[in-house]
DNA sequence: TTGATTGCAAAGAATTTGCACTGGG
DNA sequence: CCCAGTGCAAATTCTTTGCAATCAA
């Protein structure tokens, strides 16, 4: 009776294996904490999960629903997915490696707020996200990572 | 000799008949300014020209590269692109009307180098959407423009 | 049992690319 | 004239869907 099991009761959920798999795959990824559907279901294979493709896409829709998981689009196309904590926070990303690190600033939080107002606008939802190159990349282990699996 | 010509030619861009006219469009439309390739080939259409939508991709993204568009990428999966005026800008997109506004603020690019300080990287670029509603948005010209489109 | 959930393969949407043809300089 | 640029159709990439088989409650 693992803890996913319940959490998926909870967010209303049957607890299906699938579902159950892929919510402990994303606890279990402390870092990097924002996995792609490929990313997720290319683990499960190697775990020896036999759980398709589009049953990822579709249980993180249902999960992203649900409030379990928040999706990005950061710049490259795909979809990414991270656990939802509860707290908001922004993004940094390195364009270099690729690792992602999050921020709350409560003035940039703040100052949304106000130019929401002053154009007239409720506010629903924002994404803000930094592209950088982290310093001193080539020793990052997130690089040497995607060295790796670049070979 | 339009005005487009010679800022194709400053651009490093031969001036085509394609560039010209996408270059053109995206000079006209004031509002809204932000198209998606597909708007834009809709438009050329109208207007009579026969131009292909994969000539329209690749005329922005070669228009992007020279620095004369600037590419974003809202919710709902494409791409739009804006012309690009010089001055930086974030976004404030109306979630039921489609309508775009820009707004620019000292204190937010400000914390935003902090942060991108603070947390060791080297700051490339950022994007800051707002997904709002705007204050009685079905009196909005979008919202109708919008509805109108749909019929 | 029985409706919800999956897997697979096929469909879609957005964007890119290969290649023969065309047009700008 | 000659190569960059274009149109078209085919290919890619990421994601969603239809449907028969399977599973959790």
């Amino acid at each position: 009776m693992t803890a996913a099991n319940g959490e998926l009761k909870k967010a209303g959920l049957k607890a299906t294996l699938p579902r159950i798999k892929i919510l402990e795959m994303l606890e279990k990824h402390s870092t990097p904490r924002h996995l792609s559907a490929e990313d997720i279901y290319k683990n499960l294979l190697v775990s020896g999960e036999d759980i398709g493709l589009a049953t990822v896409y579709r249980v993180l829709t249902q999960f992203e629903t649900a409030g379990l998981v928040v999706r990005h689009h950061f710049e490259g196309g795909h979809s990414v997915f991270e656990l939802n904590e509860g707290e908001h926070h922004d993004h940094l990303v390195c364009l270099k490696c690729g690792k992602v690190e999050e921020f709350y600033d409560t003035t940039i939080e703040e100052r949304q707020h106000a130019m929401a107002e002053k154009l007239g606008f409720e506010l629903m939802d924002h994404s803000l996200y930094i592209y950088g190159n982290c310093k001193n990349f080539k020793n990052c282990e997130h690089f040497k990572k995607k060295l790796k699996a670049m070979a």
